[in-house]
DNA sequence: GTCTATAGTAGGATAGAC
DNA sequence: GTCTATCCTACTATAGAC
């Protein structure tokens, strides 16, 4: 992530092409979603032959695990530390709206979302390193849920599926060209998260309204 | 059907190899997403041989416009004759908010949803056909926005945006594996519609709660 | 640990026979 | 209009040299 010296060269796997292909795969995923990547473009990318990450993943499902991984332990980052920074931090409302805009903002630079993350291929798995990962992000989410929902545990988790299904359909429209007839405009994903934001306000608020503590049936 | 027992055998391009070449697209599409569509596969399953297709199309984008439009116009006339037998029809809420089901369950079932039929590769052909279909699409549900907004013109575009938006992200979201950590359930499509149904009815009704008419000034 | 070379697979697209 | 045959491209993965 850190370096950008020339446009896409070379050979900086000084000693740790393993982190190097992880690298140029998030970033081959950035630009053309999980069917851009190919194990032999990350090596290319990185200077080294079509064979050398062999040495380092077993198979190319491996090295996408492990680009899948990181890319996870970034998205929770993001989250904790944007949570703070929302209009209103005192307000669960605002603190939950705000993921949907830090989550779509993220997967529209990275393209490495849920569906990324919860592929069915990769966590068959049983990545230890994916699995904690996916983890501490589901139970970010679920405590924010928690705290800005006025039902019980169920309304939470429901109120986090609903949220969630948001944040990622803003994405998806964004990355399919729904929302740009043109050209895709440059701080388009800027504006695009924000309306997620709104969508995510507009949406808890509904459902406080439908699931308040005194109308707690249905 | 005379040709003995392949498990797939057709060879019914009797006098109309471009619409077999359609449906078959669309039967791959709907198997693995746009990722799985080829020509080559789509001759196969027709029963013609890989050159054939080119006949027909110039190239594999038009096959894949083609079966996009076809896709569009089968999901305008499904959202058509489900608004209808909302649980209240009479009800503007329930009328959007049962699109949302309609909608995610055809992308669950077909994988072709507005990421389909907004691809900008597609719509940059100019394709009259595709146009045409995409308008119908888009005017039919801005007609349900606006009967169901009770702001103005300007909110009903926005809750047409969010309204999507979430439909989509349902979709996006059980396709991709995150609803399912096991095996997929055979009956999760329709349980995820009406979870999206369900979603739509929070969205909206706190949409309302936020742009209601004496409080137009957001 | 990385290289070159290679086997195998699959698809897009064209040429020319029938 | 469809066929066979062909060329080109790109990727996964392995083998053996250094």
């Amino acid at each position: 992530m850190g370096e950008q010296g020339g446009a896409e060269r070379r050979a900086y796997h000084h000693g740790d092409l393993r982190a190097a292909l992880i690298d140029a795969a998030l970033d081959l995923i950035s630009e053309a979603g999980v069917a851009g990547f190919s194990v032999a473009e990350a090596a290319r990318r990185v200077g080294v032959s079509a064979a050398a990450p062999y040495r380092h993943f077993p198979d190319r499902e491996s090295l996408l695990a492990a680009a899948a991984s990181a890319a996870t332990r970034q998205l929770t980052h993001k989250i904790r530390t944007a949570v703070g920074t929302a209009p209103d931090p005192g307000d669960p409302v605002e603190r939950l709206a705000a993921t949907a805009g830090v989550y779509s903002r993220f997967v529209i630079e990275r393209r490495a979302g849920f569906d990324l993350i919860f592929t069915p291929a990769l966590q068959d798995r049983h990545d230890g390193e994916l699995r904690d990962a996916t983890r501490a992000l589901v139970a970010e989410l679920l405590r924010l849920a928690m705290a800005a929902s006025t039902g019980g545990i169920h309304a939470a988790l429901e109120l986090l599926e609903h949220h969630t299904a948001l944040a990622h359909g803003y994405a998806g429209l964004q990355l399919g060209g729904a929302f740009t007839p043109g050209p895709p405009h440059p701080q388009g994903h800027d504006a695009v998260a924000d309306h997620a934001v709104s969508a995510a306000r507009s949406l808890i608020v509904g459902h406080r309204l439908l699931h308040a503590p005194a109308d707690s049936g249905r």
